[in-house]
DNA sequence: CGCCCAATTGAGCTTCCTCAAAGCTCGTGG
DNA sequence: CCACGAGCTTTGAGGAAGCTCAATTGGGCG
């Protein structure tokens, strides 16, 4: 991520003008560094800020009564979020820093002003927005019908997926800064089942665990057992209207 | 929802001036009615428009390769679906008809206009998305981190409110037309463990079913079964611009 | 009346959870 | 440099929740 960050982010999509740069860069009103394991922004919390990561790992959780906790989604670098407290008076969800990170903020009235200004790019977030969603949906079916090697196994390949995205000249292997813990919270599962599984899936050869790297020799065969589609961003914007 | 369906959803939000109200009649370009279990939009079919629901009930799902089914979410009077082919060329699920339906169409390249011209509206969709995204959010942590009962008594609890949001006037008891097969795929269990579920959740006299119809006399000690969150519609929406 | 689909019930089994106890790793302070 | 924690991982044993398969019941409709 540049100095426009935002302007990097929508330009994956469509081809921006400069005025549309210009005005991207102006949304971000600053910037802030976390330490692995600080709150973003809690749980009820108001908030008249949205985020977008910078560098490092967050997610987003709610917890439960008894101290559970389920864990929404991870984002990285490049991934807008905190946009619930666009439309309630309380956040919804828990925005924690998973490792060292830093984020951008965007001032929600500038937002406001972009739908004005640049329609465009207000239509192009919408747009965005559905993909994030779609995101959402591909989780649920994971936690509703997969078994734990399964959402296991899904979660390791959208990661990959999702790192590769961002730095395509990888070999594959990544790290994996997550407490097996965390992974439980993610998948809906217990940590000592989270071990015991993932110990199944290396027995198999799906994936293997050497030096605090992740590597999945057999990606078709773990993508058979998460039931994953892949999304390919294959974007339609068509009804997009002209640049500004 | 009466000829002007959209206004009428987005005037429940913010007063919408007379200029508004044109401009969101114009964007429904039809309406189509369908036969309980009617296929609306397949998956992975291309579509240039989205729905709002008039009449009846619809649910989105995703089917797995070993046919298995998860319903995403339930659709009653006032919802807008099948957002996502706004951003993929695909629709990413299926939107099927529980019950006998009516929806109106709305066409994409108009949502588009519809960013030029009225950018309080558009910024309102948005906005609405969000809220959206909350209850998918909801789903999530539902499915992850509770049992049986908890997850039915969550369904039951978001569709009593839901039905009492659209028709404020009723008794609280209502009709609940899906299979225990339908129920289970919200919920991620089987149809046979619904049935069991359900009878112990009326045992305990958390709901009672007579006459085709439910009801639920213990609300609150149902909510703490379903890690229930009443998410108060309290929007903040002070960032939007201007009407038009 | 017969049929079809949904609901119900039973039995046995698999998956995942709970509780508990070791091991491991890495940073900190003596 | 080493001892000591703290937090994470790993493993075991037993139990609870939910699944599968199968059979039966019930209700609405042609």
């Amino acid at each position: 991520m540049g100095e426009n960050c935002l302007a990097d982010l929508l330009g994956r999509s469509v081809s921006l003008s400069q005025t549309e740069r210009d005005a991207l860069g102006r949304l971000v009103i600053g910037a802030r560094q976390y330490r692995r394991g600080a709150v973003v922004r809690g749980e009820r919390q108001p908030s008249s800020e949205i985020y977008l990561v910078q560098r490092g790992w967050l997610h987003c959780s709610l917890l439960l009564e008894d101290g559970r906790r389920q864990i929404i989604r991870l984002h990285f670098c490049g991934d807008l979020l905190g946009a619930d407290t666009l439309a309630l008076d309380e956040a919804a969800d828990a925005i924690v820093a998973l490792t060292d990170c830093e984020v951008a903020l965007i001032d929600r009235d500038a937002i406001g002003r972009l739908f004005v200004d640049h329609p465009r790019l207000a239509a192009l977030l919408f747009a965005l927005q559905q993909i994030d969603r779609v995101m959402l949906m591909d989780r649920l079916v994971s936690l509703g019908r997969s078994s734990a090697q399964g959402r296991i196994a899904a979660l390791l390949l959208w990661i990959a997926n999702r790192l590769a995205q961002n730095d395509p000249a990888t070999d594959g292997r990544f790290a994996l800064p997550l407490t097996q813990e965390e992974i439980g919270d993610l998948t809906g599962l217990t940590a000592v089942h989270v071990n015991r599984t993932m110990r199944v899936l290396a027995e198999q050869g799906l994936i293997t665990r050497e030096a605090g790297k992740i590597y999945l020799p057999d990606k078709p065969r773990l993508a058979q057992i998460a039931n994953f589609v892949e999304r390919k961003a294959r974007f339609d914007l068509g009804w997009l209207p002209p640049a500004r």
